[in-house]
DNA sequence: CGGCTTACCGTACAGCGTACGTCACACCGT
DNA sequence: ACGGTGTGACGTACGCTGTACGGTAAGCCG
């Protein structure tokens, strides 16, 4: 699929996005289909895993034959991350129906945070834009409803909730890269491969606070850092935060 | 460079990081001279254009020559990271001085705005684990001392920092993805694209909060969204929240 | 049954990281 | 001064990537 002006490539993108495909032809593929298919192979095994070859293979199909139905790679990865983002609310009132704006937003968080979990490779995508998407569209509702009429400006209710996202992700990428034991080792190898060799070339260093605070919190959690409390512990300060704000 | 066993590449990787390099060889070649061609490669290109080859050729090397100074393009990124970060205080008395708590989280905050400015790279970079070379460690000490003995314990100090430096890193992230204007078109051009084919293919969806929301939002910034406005006012809210915790 | 449209895909190219094996240089012992 | 040798440098090659191009063949219509 030759690539044309950027003007008419975004258009064609965005209607693909909103479920502009073409018929499936005599093998069968359809654009979901290969959405799927790419998804699960990034579930498995990363955003990297997922070449055009390899989506091909999965589903029984030549490469190139993908490209009669997605422009290239960079728009099967807009599909699947919108694809994945419409999959987190069954309905646009879910977040407002948890409750008030903080068991709203504490909903919402943990929504997310399951999903990264479930789906790793979103914490991967690097688009150029927003893939505005009916998935990420509709979240973006969903998510804004409880934070309206609370006290907020339409611009702060904006920023809110790119914090609370923001954190989120960060919170989850760290967890993600923590957790990834197969690539290598596990956390508690890792550091006591780690830790002897830095006693050693540290030696000398002068790093009194973080030496404590790095002692304790490996102490604490047997690890260097522990994702899952620095979420919790970090939304509450962000929801408080807010709570200042209104008042 | 051969691979051997986890261990023993976690090993020598970290003695890398501390400065444990071979001399140079006939070609004058050293390991600080890679990583600065890394990442002056990096800085203008991003980090997709750090290829062992370009670094080479930068060099006037053959590719392979690099192998014999740094393990692969693995332990090359990670020498990099570190010494960007290195650079980020002259002191480790630096956030300190700059005044009270908020103040030093602020003069933090902003350092590593600008650092993420400065190396938008940084913000690719995707480690299994921390590199733990002596920049990271001697950053880690010098933002946690301004939070010592404010009454925070020693796994929140940790908890904050980290929350606040995700903060900073997501807010960048946007920004760097946002500010990329020579991949394609403008902010505005995008908008003007992209708006009249939302506005077709959205007909009949029901986004009352989120219509008005992005509507005020976009005239409010000229933009979908406006990172370096998000990045300070999450900050305030952060620190806020922080606040409240001590009270 | 003939012919045309078009969906499909085999091949190819430029790029990547890096394993392997060769070459020539610099140094050292005599 | 010279020969041998250890090793730093690197040319080549492999398997992978995204995707442009052009040929093949399948399905449909007259």
């Amino acid at each position: 699929m030759a690539r044309g002006t950027p003007v008419a490539d975004l258009t064609r993108s965005i209607y693909l996005l909103w479920g502009h495909h073409p018929k499936p032809g005599r093998s069968g593929l359809t654009v979901p289909a290969i959405v799927e298919a790419g998804t699960e192979l990034a579930d498995a095994h990363g955003l990297a895993a997922v070449s055009m070859r390899k989506v091909a293979e999965h589903l029984g199909v030549g490469a190139m034959s993908l490209y009669g139905y997605v422009p290239g790679k960079e728009d099967l990865t807009a599909l699947m991350t919108d694809a994945a983002y419409g999959e987190l609310y069954d309905d646009v009132t879910a977040p407002t129906e948890a409750g008030n704006w903080r068991e709203a937003m504490r909903f919402v968080a943990r929504r997310n945070w399951e999903l990264y979990e479930r789906h790793p490779w979103l914490l991967e995508v690097r688009s150029p834009r927003p893939d505005l998407g009916p998935g990420v569209v509709g979240k973006y509702e969903a998510e804004l409803r409880p934070l309206d009429g609370i006290g907020l400006s339409d611009v702060e209710m904006d920023s809110v909730l790119a914090l609370i996202l923001g954190h989120v992700a960060d919170s989850a990428r760290t967890h993600a890269q923590h957790v990834r034991e197969n690539t290598g080792m596990t956390d508690v190898e890792w550091w006591d491969t780690v830790s002897p060799v830095l006693d050693q070339v540290m030696r000398g260093e002068n790093l009194p606070v973080s030496g404590r605070v790095g002692a304790t919190v490996g102490t604490e959690f047997q690890a260097a850092t522990d994702p899952e409390h620095n979420f919790t512990f970090g939304l509450e300060v962000i929801l408080d935060g807010v709570q200042a704000r209104l008042d």
